[in-house]
DNA sequence: AACTATTTATAAGA
DNA sequence: TTCTTATAAATAGTT
């Protein structure tokens, strides 16, 4: 959005460096504030110059609440081991994670153009360590999430199991006091009560 | 930048605020990345949507990195340790999270003295992200452990439960027939059964 | 700090 | 959802 394409990398004079930081930096501050004024979210934004200087915008309420939250979505959601056995988890999207990962591959490569290992600047590494990272987050997010909708969907069956369950043993108790009414039947049902109390 | 000016306030259709979020959201991390990119600096950039969900960018390696800069920014009024004003807002247990967040913090600063983050070595900033890394892998590994364990004794239940019905409904239906030998009882008891399938 | 030529982002529509 | 396109907004280079 200027005179001439820009290419998206450390810009090398200094001058030139400062004025697109103090140009660049407030139009992002105004995006998310736009962002958390249109969508009503909540948006923490930190900057640091290399001077060491700090700028930030916080939608609602304080910087620190918004911190806070993100402490405990990284111990919660993020924080997850790769040991698992998820075969059975993933169902059907499957496909869509490889094709994911398959696109993200390609921005990597895209990103780091043709060239040999040898040749990648430290940028270029360290933004496939960035987009890496994302992408492990993004992996581990969604490893959290399905654990938890098994979770949940475990939780219900159990439930209605347990419900299935008390009517069949009313039903019992009802159809062995018509029997007892009637001399018939009169065992003792109580080892079929046991199991109600785990 | 559309076919129409936008005011600045909340997009009140459900519909278009989701899609503006998505393609904004977008936006506003494409450019937190050119910044820090162009011009050098650290960013880091949390959005929360209005269902929780967390989408993040942040430059330079770990979010944790820039949130302990920010945090020692802020020593006097802020931070992540002392967070008694927030209380109604998080129940106990995230109380503890927040807690042993701010404690690894704590350690990390223990670790690297009292020095500036500008004045550490970089043997000091390689052991401190061993470090982190061994109690993230940590934290991740013993979540995993949790849930999978969670999931299995749910498992174990369900399992428990639906042969409990099973036994129950074998017991129902012999009854059932009991009665119905004697002209007693004749009622169906097809509702019962429907559940079992699922 | 202002000015524009351009690029970029995106609102609405398909 | 994804793409297309007209238009608004951001901004690179200039003054």
């Amino acid at each position: 959005m200027g005179r001439k394409k820009v290419e998206l990398k450390r810009i090398e004079k200094k001058i030139c460096r400062q004025i697109t930081f103090s140009k660049r930096r407030n139009g992002l501050i105004k995006k998310a504030r736009d962002l958390s004024l249109l969508c009503d979210v909540q948006v923490a934004l930190l900057v640091f110059s290399s001077s060491g200087k700090l700028y930030e915008f916080s939608s609602a309420g304080s910087l620190a609440k918004i911190l806070k939250r993100h402490g405990s979505y990284f111990e919660e959601k993020t924080a997850l081991s790769n040991g698992a056995n998820d075969a059975e988890l993933y169902h059907g999207k499957y496909e869509k994670k490889i094709k994911s990962f398959a696109e993200l591959l390609q921005t990597v490569q895209r990103q780091v153009g043709n060239s040999n290992f040898e040749e990648l600047t430290l940028s270029d590494l360290e933004q496939t360590e960035m987009q890496l990272d994302a992408a492990l987050r993004r992996t581990r997010a969604r490893k959290t999430e399905l654990m938890l909708e098994t979770i949940n969907a475990l939780n219900d069956k159990e439930k209605t199991l347990r419900e299935e369950n008390q009517r069949l043993q009313t039903q019992v108790v009802a159809m062995n006091n018509d029997n007892e009414t009637n001399g018939m039947m009169s065992g003792s049902f109580e080892p079929l009560f046991g199991l109600l109390k785990q």
